[in-house]
DNA sequence: CTATAAATATGATATTTATCATATGAAAAT
DNA sequence: ATTTTCATATGATAAATATCATATTTATAG
């Protein structure tokens, strides 16, 4: 069995805070998965009972709306868990988690969590600064949603998406999105979106390598998101 | 000195998990304070060393923008707990945070809070549901942004107001919003707000008195709000 | 390898929403 | 009480964005 202790979640997550015997109990418990561009982790509703760490890949959080439109809320990375709000709200999951990329993902089951919640205090200080995160994200994509434009989200964006990913040596950016799933991230409709990007390539601020997008004035980008 | 064991706050928030000793140690470490309708409690950027447990009042958590408009990002009433976030991150305030009716509040130092975190299990168990809580409303709030029309989020909220913050003896909402902050609310301009308000009445779906707001049909807002 | 489907792209148009202008009513200040 | 200020209201636009239509390119299945 692959031991968790060299495992990169283990160094960027909330469990990080565990000590080695800790680590052996995790380690003792954990099922790994590997899952395929587009499959599923979970889906909103379901029922988790435990939170997912990512080894390897990037994966998605969304919520698909009546007119069929995914909207993503977040992208997860290796390194983070997945699933700890619904855990810990004794809730069905409120958003789908899928993979992007090929992921490589260990399950923890909640009991698990839970008793290094309570028996570890510096874990559950981790693990609440991590979810505390999480909500002034969330707050200020929901502040950037009304007050910046369509434009200034998607260079917003872009940015982001390059400071959190990182880009390829092509220096095209890392992941690898759709437009729509772009589009799913910045709130708005795929054509729009697409329409964007052409007109930023056109103003030579990126370039579109085909489905790939290489970030070629970042100091314009800035100046557009603000 | 008022004694906390009474207090809403101890009976709603996170606080419910401290026992009498704990309580004591509460009543000796707070502060209290009133604020007057449209006065800050916090400002954004502020470092604010502890969390604020609202005894009595309403207020908003809100962020300027570049442009002058105050987009809220929630609204507190008494029994809750503000602050909690910045708190733990361990960040000056995010958001600000001002009375839109008079307000009672009492300041709990962080000194306090983190003892309790550290030494009872159900305090900081409860403290991390109730931010997950938050998040789950923020991803919600911002996905409803991303996938309504201007007119389903003021039916929403306008519904929402009304479940969480009751009715006025003349069955008017109780809490008393000017039309600037609804439409910092559901991200959107004054003017827009008043127009779909104004709508709403035509179709007696609501009913403005004064600067006060009947909700008339709730089936049909409801409808509309999806 | 070809047929089919899916993603990207772009034009035309409709819809939604913001902005600017101005009026009216209500509240606060003197 | 009257001036002044601010909130509410509504019309006339302008701007942003979505939707529909239709190519074109790229990927996938058979």
């Amino acid at each position: 069995m692959n031991k968790c202790d060299q495992c990169i979640v283990r160094q960027l997550s909330s469990l990080k805070a565990l000590n080695k015997e800790e680590v052996v109990k995790l380690a003792n418990s954990k099922t790994s998965y590997s899952i395929k561009k587009g499959d599923a982790i979970f889906e909103e509703g379901e029922v988790t009972n435990g939170v997912f760490c990512i080894k390897d890949g990037v994966g998605k959080l969304s919520k698909l709306s009546a007119n069929g439109k995914d909207q993503i809320v977040k992208l997860v990375k290796s390194g983070e868990l997945l699933g700890q709000r619904s855990m810990i709200s004794n809730e069905p999951a409120n958003l789908s988690a899928k993979a992007i990329a090929d992921m490589e993902v260990c399950f923890i089951p909640k009991s698990e969590i839970i008793h290094f919640f309570n028996n570890n205090n510096q874990f559950s200080l981790n693990l609440m600064q991590s979810i505390c995160e999480d909500l002034k994200e969330s707050e200020n994509d929901k502040i950037a949603l009304v007050q910046k434009t369509v434009k200034q989200r998607l260079a917003e964006t872009l940015l982001h998406l390059h400071d959190e990913f990182g880009e390829n040596a092509d220096k095209t950016l890392k992941v690898q999105l759709t437009r729509e799933e772009l589009a799913g991230i910045i709130g708005t409709a795929t054509e729009s979106c697409i329409r964007l990007l052409s007109d930023f390539n056109k103003l030579e601020l990126i370039e579109l390598v085909g489905k790939k997008i290489m970030l070629k004035n970042v100091k314009a980008l800035k100046k557009i998101a603000e």
